[in-house]
DNA sequence: GTGAAAGCGCTAACAG
DNA sequence: CTGTTAGCGCTTTCAC
């Protein structure tokens, strides 16, 4: 191998070989066929001059870039920063590489972010969509026979569309019913959803949840774990809080300043949870005595704290994962009925939450030990 | 706009027109010259039709497919993907999108990467390299003319390439200036690094500290600033850690069973900070009376306890923008030394750190409004 | 101002 | 088995 010069081609192969042009291109991507001779001549000439094969020329041939888009909110956050590692290395271990952008879940950010991937002829998309009332960006693309994958979230419009998800009410749910299996009555529900109670109850009844935010299906899996243990839903236990760590710290300190009497609390969000813990914390409350407390997403910080705060955990890499196989799977030209998944989120029961009274038989030990169900990866 | 088939051409574009080719490429490439009459009708034909250029065959004649290459260990890391954050917002301003992979920090997964990378001929590359001794991948892509930016770390046989990092050794030294400024004269480090203290002095003395690892570089400056305060650094007081949050509670934890006399300490890196809280946790160790300490990199949690645990924060979004933004300095064909970009970290200190004695007048104010110095972003 | 033609690096018929 | 040839979609001389 020598010094090379800015890029090789096929031709400079060739001609170091002495062969043609196609001789060239046969053995070096190694179908057709050569003699012996040729292919050992052609292989050391690569090598010598350190023949990098130029993708962008065997794409425009091909139509396949091998590389996907894919389109979040926010790289950095916990939650996606996860995802994006299992898409990435089932991507890769595919065969694919991926191209990121950020939305910051602005719409003109989603647009312009999924035009340039489609100008550069990216194979497929796996979208975390902005909320919006027409998302044609997404259909237009989608119209143009770019497969697209809906990762985390659907809304209307788009429900034709596969969607690789968390099972968001199953979660909540999950987290509430354990909280009710340990005899707690009056629960807490830190959300993001400005809808009332009856509202939810309404939307569970007539509409598709998944065309829902994941904070609604949230919801609506907490009123179910009441609703299973014969228990009514009040709108005075719902929290409402903005999306942010300060938002749903203020909320829950005006919650629990107020009059209450819950002995438990589930906050269905990764930053809802924080701001609930900080609330806590500010109040000078003591976790599970005071309270006791489920949070979603498993975080690093949940066991660094004491006690160590339970919570319902989402498969974040496996979402990614999913996600990948999902769109390739797509790419190859299953049909998108056949390209839904849903993962189920697990309860890690910890320190931050136990029996109400003393005679509650439910211990932590019940649930850990809990097996995923309905979780196809 | 109507419905599309899967590629529109600029020769379909030019048929819809009446127009030729060339006619067509002129006004859509907004160059050359045109009559207004074949403006107006090329665009509408465009619209029309749908028509969205390739970028696979403008980067074929022009050689540039304004796109990056990011390979760092890992993108879920809440320090890579900070940094990820503020790179693709950075290149995307300047019209560049991102493909990213994780090395897991392993050469092999590394060298793949870039010859990936290189075949789907990015205009450049940014990585966080695999500490190796012979990193052959880097140096030949490098040789081949690729643009490349070193991310957060250098090593020897890569001194040559411009790096972006934040100053290691000042983090560590202003967070030990603090503690020493604070009172205390006693103060582990919890550190991976596993050298000796007379090593990092002789490496701090005869070697380029940038060619070391951050964790060599952060412990330098530790010692540097007990060396400030006229003290002499102790083995003893290296608190030795592999890279992972259950190492290092194991290390703190075996280090506080042990005799000591450390009235405060501190952790250099996230991990390691993670580790050791979780250590006190353990120990049933109150911060700050029982021990004053400051961590490394401002984590979601390190507010969200009681006590709020001091830190010394890299500016990770800036790193990634600083990175973006020299990569592409570098491509635009700016010499490699004009890119080397050195961020500080800023100390910020909380409750978790207060005086060794009560005579002791510097308060964490002193600290707090410290600002920003050698910083070029 | 406009069209014809060449070519970026590669693949895939197609003759020889 | 091997070489010639024709594009993939676009830009860019170069005549007209």
């Amino acid at each position: 191998m020598v010094s090379r010069s800015a890029s090789v081609t096929i031709i400079d192969v060739a001609r170091e070989a002495g062969v043609s042009k196609s001789a060239a291109a046969r053995v070096l991507a190694r179908n057709g066929s050569a003699s012996a001779a040729t292919r050992e001549r052609v292989l050391a000439a690569a090598a010598k001059l350190g023949y990098r094969p130029n993708q962008l020329a065997k794409a425009m041939k091909s139509g396949s870039t091998r590389t996907i888009g894919v389109i979040v909110p926010d790289v950095a956050s916990s939650f996606f920063s996860a995802v994006l590692r299992g898409l990435t290395d089932s991507a890769r271990a595919a065969g694919f590489e991926v191209l990121v952008s950020n939305t910051d879940n602005d719409p003109d950010i989603e647009a312009s972010s999924i035009d340039l991937l489609a100008e550069k002829r990216v194979d497929g998309i796996v979208i975390a969509p902005v909320f919006q009332d027409e998302p044609s960006a997404i259909l237009d693309i989608a119209d143009e026979g770019l497969p697209v994958v809906l990762l985390d979230r659907c809304m209307p419009r788009l429900e034709h569309l596969p969607l690789v998800c968390v099972d968001h009410a199953d979660a909540s749910r999950q987290a509430t019913a354990a909280l009710l299996k340990l005899g707690h009555r009056r629960i807490a529900l830190i959300t993001e959803t400005t809808r009332t109670v009856p509202e939810l109850q309404q939307l569970a009844r007539e509409s598709d949840l998944s065309l829902l935010r994941p904070s609604a299906q949230r919801a609506i899996g907490y009123l179910r774990a009441l609703a299973d243990a014969g228990l009514n839903a009040e709108d005075a236990l719902l929290v409402r809080s903005g999306y942010s760590v300060e938002s749903a710290a203020g909320a829950m300190i005006g919650f629990l300043d107020g009059e209450h009497d819950v002995t438990a609390a589930h906050a269905t969000d990764a930053v809802l949870t924080s701001g609930a813990y900080r609330a806590f914390s500010a109040k000078g409350m003591r976790l599970p005595d005071d309270l006791s407390f489920v949070g979603f997403d498993d975080q690093d910080w949940t066991t660094l704290v004491r006690p160590a705060v339970s919570v319902v955990d989402q498969p974040r890499q496996r979402l990614g994962a999913a996600a990948a196989t999902a769109l390739i799977a797509a790419i190859r030209g299953n049909r998108p009925e056949e390209l839904n998944v849903r993962l189920n989120a697990s309860l890690l029961m910890r320190e931050s939450a136990v029996a109400a009274h003393p005679g509650v038989k439910a211990g932590a030990e019940e649930f850990r030990a809990r097996p995923l169900v309905q979780d196809r990866w």
